[in-house]
RNA sequence: GCGCCUUUAGCUCAGUCGGUAGAGCAGCGGACUUUUAAUCCGUUGGUCCUGGGUUCGAGUCCCAGAGGGCGCACCA
């Protein structure tokens, strides 16, 4: 434990005093255990809307239970705010009803205390619909002191070192983790809706697949310290469940990759990953458009548009769709031609005269290309369709036109989404690409992965045509919760140890 | 990894030209039976992020370091 300031002991020791004078009275607030809670803030700020200036409706009585955010003593009565989940609670306290020692009580409480009030409803003369309290218990203690009740807590590295203060003091932080939770459950019920299965695959693996990425390394004990790593995609075993005939899979997990921390990205990450045997690209850009429009209509409360930043996105279907080749030959006034981009040599040429850096490899190329010509158009939702395939090692290749796939990634935002494509399910095919990823890992790409060759195993022994799709969670909810950066959806970004 | 910004009371923030530390809130004492950032009177509280340096004198200037934020780089 932190050493606590001088001001700051002394602020605490106030605090210690205040819950001796409550035990001392008989009432200990740790030797609580629950509360018969009946009704929530907003329940009853609903339920009472009615009532009138000076009206009160004594003959409902309810159980509330809080944290007291504001005390407003004058003499004989006190106002005091409860602040529950679903909101704040005005109470009002007479000394001439719950008596000299309860009253006491109520003094002695500090901003910040768990409390359980039992009481009727009125609207005060202010016009504030208030509980007057009868009967209340003490139900917790705060010994340290709350940040300022006017300004709450600012402070960045403090509001993620110690989230429980800022989720206590920043309403609106509370609204942003609540909304993610609304967010996640609402694409679980929809998924689930359409007859998927949610399935947990390990987060231990030998060799993590299905994305380009560095992993964490750890090792395992109890089979003689084996190194083993941290997945970076559910991709590969996902497939193997398609392999496997449950046609229809979900996984809701969490993803590691030991890269850069910075605004959009954290070391762990939430990812959706799902796959519909049967499905192909253009279904499964159904379903995404279906699943986004209806969890913006969530977030919105039934509209089809969001206010981000300083622009207004509307979900509205159909969504825009632009190819990954047309997309960049727009956007460059028509000089970065499909015939440049896909000649590793045209691309390296494109990369000059855009100023940027060499790229090691050609996939690298049409990446930094595409995010500094295409991306920045992104705003409304978009669909890219038909990447190129030296960048796809794991789609199935486009009927007819063999250098690209079939796969989408959504924008909205200038950010992704989502990427999806048609599943390669050819064997041979997929075998050539793990041997092309040998290759570049040769030439210095130490983010590509090792191949996985039980994964090609598994597909010799038949994979349905198949679409599958990634969601990043968490920059689905910085979009519809207007938030610019992935700390400020995380309940507990990861953060250097100290501070 | 590079650049810019930031760190002062429990919280939110001032701090001028280098002259010995300020406010509001919270806390503490008092007044107050419909307040709501309650109000009024009084009052306590400081490792100025850390370590060096310059100077008669450093919160302030210089150097190094730490934490944090943003941007770049990296990162499907």
């Amino acid at each position: 434990m932190d050493e606590l300031g001088k001001s700051e002991a002394a602020l605490v020791a106030a605090r210690r005093d205040n819950l001796a004078a409550l035990r001392s009275r008989g009432n200990d607030p740790f030797a609580q255990t629950r509360y018969p809670v009946d009704a929530s803030a907003n329940e009853l700020l609903a339920r009472y809307g009615f009532l009138e200036v000076g009206q009160h409706a004594e003959s409902e009585n309810w159980y509330v239970a809080g944290r007291l955010m504001s005390k407003r003593t004058m003499g004989k009565t006190i106002f005091a705010d409860l602040h529950d989940r679903t909101g704040r609670l005005q109470c009002y306290i007479r000394k001439d009803e719950i008596g000299d020692e309860a009253f006491a009580d109520w003094e002695d409480l500090d901003r910040g205390d768990l409390v359980g009030v039992h009481g009727f409803m009125f609207r005060s003369k202010k016009g504030d619909l208030t509980l007057h309290v009868l009967k209340f218990a003490v139900l917790g203690k705060a010994l340290m002191p709350l940040p300022d009740k006017w300004h709450g807590l600012q402070d960045v590295e403090k509001r993620y070192r110690q989230r429980y203060v800022d989720l206590i003091v920043n309403p609106e932080v509370r609204d942003a983790m609540i909304m993610r939770s609304r967010i996640i459950a609402e694409t679980r019920r929809f998924i689930d809706a359409r007859g998927f299965y949610e399935v947990e695959t390990p987060t231990l693996l030998h060799v993590a697949g299905g994305a380009s990425a560095r992993p964490f390394l750890t090792h395992v004990n109890a089979l003689s310290g084996e190194q083993m790593q941290l997945r970076i995609a559910t991709e590969l075993n996902l497939k193997r469940l398609i392999v496997g005939g449950m046609e229809r899979v979900y996984e809701i997990g969490r993803i590691f990759r030991n890269e850069g921390i910075d605004t959009t990205h954290n070391p762990e990450f939430t990812m959706l990953e799902l796959y519909a045997a049967y499905w192909n690209m253009l279904d499964m850009l159904d379903f995404n458009e279906a699943l986004i429009a209806h969890l913006a209509g969530v977030v919105s409360g039934g509209g089809t548009d969001l206010q981000i930043g300083e622009r207004t996105i509307s979900f509205a279907r159909p969504f825009a769709r632009i190819g990954y080749l047309e997309g960049i030959a727009k956007y460059s006034d028509g000089r970065f031609t499909r015939e440049r981009l896909l000649d590793p040599e045209g691309a390296s040429a494109i990369l000059r005269e855009l100023g940027l850096p060499d790229s090691p490899t050609h996939g690298h190329a049409l990446d930094k290309i595409f995010e500094r010509v295409l991306e920045p158009h992104l705003i409304q939702p978009t669909f890219v369709t038909d990447y190129p395939v030296v960048i796809s090692p794991l789609a199935k290749r486009k009927a007819g036109d063999p250098e690209l796939v079939d796969r989408y990634e959504l924008f909205c935002n200038t950010m992704e989404i989502s990427n999806a494509f048609t599943e390669l399910n050819d064997p041979d095919d997929q075998r050539s690409r793990f041997e092309a990823q040998i290759e570049e890992r040769a030439k210095g790409d130490d983010e590509v992965p090792e191949p996985d060759w039980d994964f090609v195993r598994a597909l010799e022994y038949g994979m349905p045509p198949t679409a599958g799709i990634g969601i990043g969670i968490d920059r689905l909810v910085m979009l519809l919760t207007n938030n610019t950066s992935i700390r400020d959806v995380l309940l507990f970004p990861l953060q250097r140890q100290h501070g």
